[in-house]
DNA sequence: AAAAAAT
């Protein structure tokens, strides 16, 4: 395996240095210049401060054809694309991009052609240590920062630089000389607002804006709501929430916001996520700043949503989707294990996960609910296993704690519900194991028929390995006819599959090996 | 019945 530095020179792809420490180290791949610090320090606070080691998403492969919306037309970015494929592109993902008719745009195939200010650059090469645009950056960057900032709708593989791209349009509009609110992120988790904010903390190291959080603190405070300051921040990434209660309490001014962004966008505007709120923060502002640019990104966009999102956005929009059939990440492999009952999903996880993953990297375990992430978590420890365990049921201290020491490298084997599903960014992660498979949740009585597949929260999870190309494996612990059934539709969703795998450590050592991992 | 958050 050719497991080291990047085939040199070009772009995108990025197969890192082999796990060496734990420094969450930048994702661009080759030499940078490293100019000596500069004490450019940003007055970034924020709510729940700690400090910062910033994480971040890397560049990638990404993309490819379009699901044509509505008004359809220019296409280009595709010569730029060809060019970058001779990394490890799995399929040389063909970009098709809509784009409003009126306004042509060029693929960005270095970070100079994008007119970014000086400060933003050299937090980019010297922060960052980013050479060249991944594909969904040279593609979509141009597109946010090309007047007449049009909205955006854009999906891009997990892992594949998504977050640079909004961070860069957030940075790139602020105006220094006004102390409010001009950027606005909205995401579905305080976890991941804060692991976005660290992001842009770095990445806008000299830039001299500020931003700041803003999520739910714990409630014990009584400090927290009205007491609080209006935000000067001029960049907010929070929880919608805190958010839509910071602006209908006035403590966050709306008026001159001028790119509001969604991460996680298709959740966010969901049924069953966040749709409500969204809408409203949404509304609010463009009741007052009426030319707003909204940025949506996400790895998935199921059917309904993008129908949903494509309104939302209407016409003047540009996006970019890419077919879920090639949203599988082909450095990650996905297995399953067999289990009869409960008991040998533990015993999978204690002798395979545990004792044989002691040669891998992190490992990160999902389980479906709150109590079953308990439940798993006792009876690990209780035999001495080194594991700790996020959900959302933690106080924010404790959540906060958690994912820092996991960030750290101080504990290598997390359980986590669906907090951690989408978003979390931590590039030692090479093994997620789906404890229980992600199911949709049903309301109503009780029925005899298989529950559907989360196919989205199942791409979300997997895609917590192979961060930026890098290699990974997944195992789907199955146990039961519903599982089965579950984990094949799966699988003919995706059209990608899952190869069985023996409980025995002899086809355990097997499967990791062919997964890159030994 | 994950998550956010507040009634």
């Amino acid at each position: 395996m050719a497991e080291t530095a990047a085939p040199a020179s070009v772009t995108s792809t990025v197969e890192p240095a082999a796990p060496s420490g734990n420094k969450s180290s930048p994702e661009a791949p080759t030499t940078a210049p490293r100019p000596a610090e500069k004490p450019g320090k940003p007055e970034t606070k924020r709510w729940a401060d700690e400090e910062d080691d910033p994480p971040e998403e890397p560049e990638k492969k990404d993309d490819a054809p379009a699901p044509s919306n509505s008004d359809p037309e220019v296409n280009l970015a595709e010569l730029k694309i060809t060019e970058n494929k001779f990394l490890d592109d799995p399929e040389d993902s063909n970009i098709s991009a809509v784009t409003a008719s009126d306004t042509p745009y060029t693929s960005a195939s270095s970070f100079e052609d994008l007119n970014l200010s000086p400060d933003v650059l050299k937090g980019l090469y010297v922060e960052m240590q980013f050479k060249k645009p991944s594909k969904i950056q040279a593609i979509t960057l141009p597109m946010i920062l090309t007047p007449p900032y049009k909205d955006l709708i854009a999906q891009a593989h997990n892992g594949s630089g998504k977050t640079t791209c909004f961070v860069l349009g957030m940075l790139s509009r602020i105006d220094p000389n006004i102390k409010a609110p001009q950027a606005l992120c909205i995401c579905p988790t305080r976890e991941l607002a804060i692991q976005n904010l660290e992001v842009l903390q770095k990445m806008g190291k000299y830039t001299g804006i500020t931003a700041e959080c803003a999520i739910p603190t714990d409630r014990t405070s009584s400090t927290s709501a009205q007491s609080r300051p209006p935000v000067s921040a001029q960049i907010v990434i929070g929880t919608p929430g805190t958010i839509k209660r910071l602006m209908s309490t006035k403590k966050i001014g709306v008026s001159r916001v001028k790119i509001l962004v969604f991460d996680e966008a298709d959740h966010m505007l969901a049924e069953d996520g966040f749709k409500d709120d969204s809408l409203r923060i949404m509304n609010d502002i463009k009741r007052y700043s009426s030319h707003c640019q909204v940025l949506l990104f996400s790895a998935t966009f199921n059917e309904k949503v993008t129908n949903f999102v494509s309104k939302v956005i209407k016409g003047g929009g540009n996006q970019l989707f890419v077919k879920k059939e090639e949203l599988s990440l082909e450095a990650v492999k996905q297995y399953k294990v067999y289990c009869p009952d409960e008991l040998a999903k533990i015993d999978v996880i204690k002798s395979k996960i545990f004792e044989l993953g002691e040669k891998l990297g992190q490992r990160i375990i999902f389980v479906r609910t709150k109590n079953s992430a308990r439940m798993l978590h006792q009876q690990l420890v209780q035999d001495g296993y080194a594991v700790t365990t996020i959900q959302g049921a933690l106080n924010a201290e404790d959540r906060d704690k958690i994912v820092k020491e996991f960030k750290d490298g101080l504990t290598q084997v997390l359980i986590s519900t669906d907090l951690l599903a989408r978003g979390f960014d931590q590039q030692q992660i090479n093994c997620v194991v789906n404890y229980d498979l992600p199911i949709k949740y049903r309301e109503g009585p009780r029925t005899r028929d298989p529950p559907e597949p989360d196919y989205e929260v199942y791409l979300h999870r997997i895609g917590r390995a192979g961060r930026f190309g890098r290699k990974g494996a997944v195992f789907n612990l199955i146990c039961g006819d519903w599982d089965e059934s579950t984990m094949s539709k799966i699988e003919q969703y995706f059209n990608s599959p899952v190869t069985e795998v023996e409980n025995t450590e002899e086809a355990f050592e097997g499967a990791l090996k062919a997964a890159g991992l030994l």
